[in-house]
DNA sequence: AGTGCGGCCTGTCCGC
DNA sequence: TGCGGACAGGCCGCAC
């Protein structure tokens, strides 16, 4: 499941690609995603230049001028370059569903076996379009400020993780990250927000950026995964720091702190996950 | 306005 | 072995 870091990763390793390029097609094989795809993007984008790859949140933008394209990967989507000379031999697969291919020959794939993903076209300033004008700050950006932060949590009734996965504070926060940045945060999920001390959010608010900051200088280590098709299938665990969580899918072993059994809770649909001596 | 949750999907895992 | 069902996940958009 792609989560800030796995996007950002995705942004780092296909913006060489595709930067400056001008796109030769657009072949959609399966419009069915979250919504539908439009198929007047294809006759859009035929010939334009590609002059900015950008994120937001976990939206990436693909824009020539005026024009966007924005894609989201949902829960299982990814995308790949297949480089120009394998263009010919790397075949679609059952789950891509559409192609952007450049006229140096390079194709960009995205694929989304549960099609919870998204391409979608506008014009006009990205923060506008309704999809990204009410998202929170970026969460390594010096938008994300400890004080708003605390203060919007106040007289909420909802919990400290739907918080920090609610978009609309901050960007970025996947059910796994949430997970973990309470952790080693010492917070435990399933508590109300609005009774969180500032001292607590504080260390929260340095957590969250920490652990993103981290999974994202992992992933860069990770970026030969975009041309290297054998790898595609494991594509989004790599980038992750799974050898490192600390309570995601951990249930009932060992805390790595205190060998306290791990709890598992569903909050609101959402497994969670906390260690109960060292999280209160 | 704030909150809760249904719905969209398919691969994977479990139990029969 | 095969099959059905539960589950996982992001997040919009509706209902209260």
């Amino acid at each position: 499941m792609p989560e800030l870091p796995e996007v950002e990763t995705t942004r780092l390793g296909i913006h060489p690609h595709l930067y400056q390029q001008i796109i030769k097609a657009i072949t959609i094989r399966e419009t069915r995603l979250r919504w539908p795809i439009d198929a007047d993007i294809a006759r859009l984008f035929k010939n334009k230049k590609i002059t900015q790859i950008s994120r937001r949140g976990k939206y990436l933008i693909i824009s020539s001028d005026e024009l966007n394209m924005m894609i989201h990967l949902g829960m299982s989507g990814s995308l790949r370059i297949v480089p120009s000379d394998k263009a010919l031999s790397s075949l679609p697969e059952k789950h891509d569903h559409f192609d952007i291919v450049l006229n140096n020959g390079v194709i960009l794939r995205y694929r989304d076996p549960r099609r919870f993903g998204a391409l979608l076209y506008f014009y006009g300033d990205p923060q506008q379009h309704k999809l990204l004008a009410s998202l929170g700050p970026e969460p390594l950006s010096d938008d994300f400020q400890l004080e708003s932060f605390y203060k919007n949590s106040r007289g909420k009734k909802i919990t400290i993780k739907q918080y920090i996965m609610d978009a609309h504070q901050v960007v970025g926060v996947g059910n796994i990250y949430a997970n973990e940045a309470l952790f080693l945060s010492g917070i435990r999920p399933g508590r109300a927000v609005g009774r969180v001390s500032y001292k607590s959010f504080s260390k929260l608010h340095q957590i969250i950026k920490a652990v993103l900051k981290n999974a994202i200088a992992k992933g860069g280590t990770t970026l030969k995964d975009f041309i290297a098709p054998s790898a595609q299938t494991n594509q989004n665990q790599a980038g992750y720091f799974q050898q490192e969580l600390f309570v995601y899918d951990r249930a009932g072993k060992a805390c790595k702190i205190c060998d306290t059994p791990i709890k598992a809770k569903k909050i609101s649909q959402r497994s969670s996950f906390y260690c109960p001596q060292c999280q209160q």
